[in-house]
DNA sequence: AAAGCGGGGAC
DNA sequence: GTCCCAGCTTT
């Protein structure tokens, strides 16, 4: 194995009709590219459409309002993603004339931008010879070369990153690029890759030699995290609600919640009692806090288990802190907020809302 | 070098 | 349940 030549007619006879291809306007190839970090091409197409068709341009995204574009983001996760893509966004616009920089050095400069990323966008907006190294590189390469280093490695990302440099066939780069991260997702997939009919299969290290599912290697991962969440919602007699936006730095930063009082443990509604924020409440409280719904939410990392308390007011002004905001139930809608929560909304407190029991 | 960051699809 | 996806940032 020396040579990827079969790769491009492959491509050509094979590949998706996906909107970002065939295009070189630099500020859809980024869009695209920063929605699609860590994010199948499944998911993340219904995002690129609704982003192009409300921002059409890298003026309109950068004068855009921080929360509405969170609220379009909502549900992709990895929402450091659109803060820095908006940051981005208004850096060029103020600094580059909006004019995207054109070289890989200038476009690694800018946040959210890192080697994969800068290395599509040369190569599919200025056909620069910049060979693009994703999950699917990564695959392809061990694969076929039966590289056994971990690929997340220092060293891995150092062999892998020179080997699709060199691999890169200077004149063709971009539709290279586009090739050989088709051929991962579509042939070279994780699980059940497509060996027998596979164009390399003559050729390939790890087919030849029954390595495919041990191909790539990857240093393990830790162990989940367990979480325990207790959001409070607060309904006044008015039907309204409070909610906060984190600022946190940690999960969910930049979305909106319900107060929320975390715990070491499952806890009832006598143990969030003696929490600053219930005890503010507790004077005005209509009954004893009522647990609405419990849920399971599973994140790369950590595992959230969720119970929503109902707590109903007597009075309509309360204060449990200046960060909170106070907005009729229905408002909730407006505002981007975890996935976990959006589906209790949609269904919990949709229901709690039909009834009229609020 | 290692940790942290989401959600969903495939199996 | 596990794995992984057009990865990047921070420490």
């Amino acid at each position: 194995m020396t040579s990827l030549q079969p790769l491009l007619n492959w491509y050509n006879n094979e590949k998706r009709d996906l909107p970002w291809r065939n295009t070189q306007n630099p500020y859809h190839i980024w869009l695209s590219e920063i929605i699609l970090q860590q994010t199948r091409v499944d998911q993340g197409l219904p995002y690129y459409l609704k982003f192009v068709d409300k921002y059409p341009d890298i003026q309109s995204l950068a004068s855009a309002n921080d929360d509405e574009v969170m609220k379009l983001w909502q549900g992709l996760g990895y929402y450091n993603r659109a803060a820095n893509m908006l940051k981005t966004a208004r850096i060029i616009m103020q600094d580059c004339n909006g004019v995207f920089p054109d070289t890989y050095d200038g476009l690694m400069d800018l946040k959210g931008i890192g080697p994969y990323t800068a290395a599509a966008i040369a190569s599919f907006g200025f056909n620069l010879p910049h060979a693009v190294v994703d999950g699917n590189v990564y695959r392809v390469l061990a694969r076929l070369f039966g590289i056994t280093e971990a690929i997340n490695s220092t060293k891995g990302k150092k062999i892998f990153a020179a080997l699709a440099q060199e691999l890169l066939p200077k004149k063709f780069a971009a539709q290279h690029n586009q090739a050989i991260m088709e051929f991962g997702a579509l042939v070279c997939k994780p699980k059940q890759p497509q060996c027998v009919t596979c164009i390399f299969s003559h050729s390939c290290h790890a087919y030849r030699n029954n390595m495919v599912a041990e191909l790539p290697v990857k240093e393990k991962k830790r162990q989940p995290v367990k979480r325990y969440f207790n959001y409070l919602v607060i309904l006044t007699p008015k039907k309204e609600l409070f909610i906060r936006q984190r600022n946190n730095e940690g999960i969910w930063n930049g979305l909106f919640e319900f107060p929320l009082i975390e715990t070491d443990d499952i806890v009832d509604a006598a143990g969030l009692a003696s929490h600053d924020v219930v005890l503010n409440l507790s004077k005005v409280l209509e009954n004893d806090l009522s647990l609405m719904a419990s849920v399971k939410h599973q994140l790369t990392h950590q595992t959230i288990y969720a119970n929503f308390w109902l707590a109903k007011l007597t009075v309509n002004q309360v204060n449990i802190g200046a960060d909170y905001l106070n907005i009729p139930v229905e408002k909730i809608h407006d505002f981007a907020v975890p996935s976990l929560l959006e589906r209790f909304i949609n269904t919990t407190l949709q229901l709690l809302e039909k009834n009229n029991v609020a």
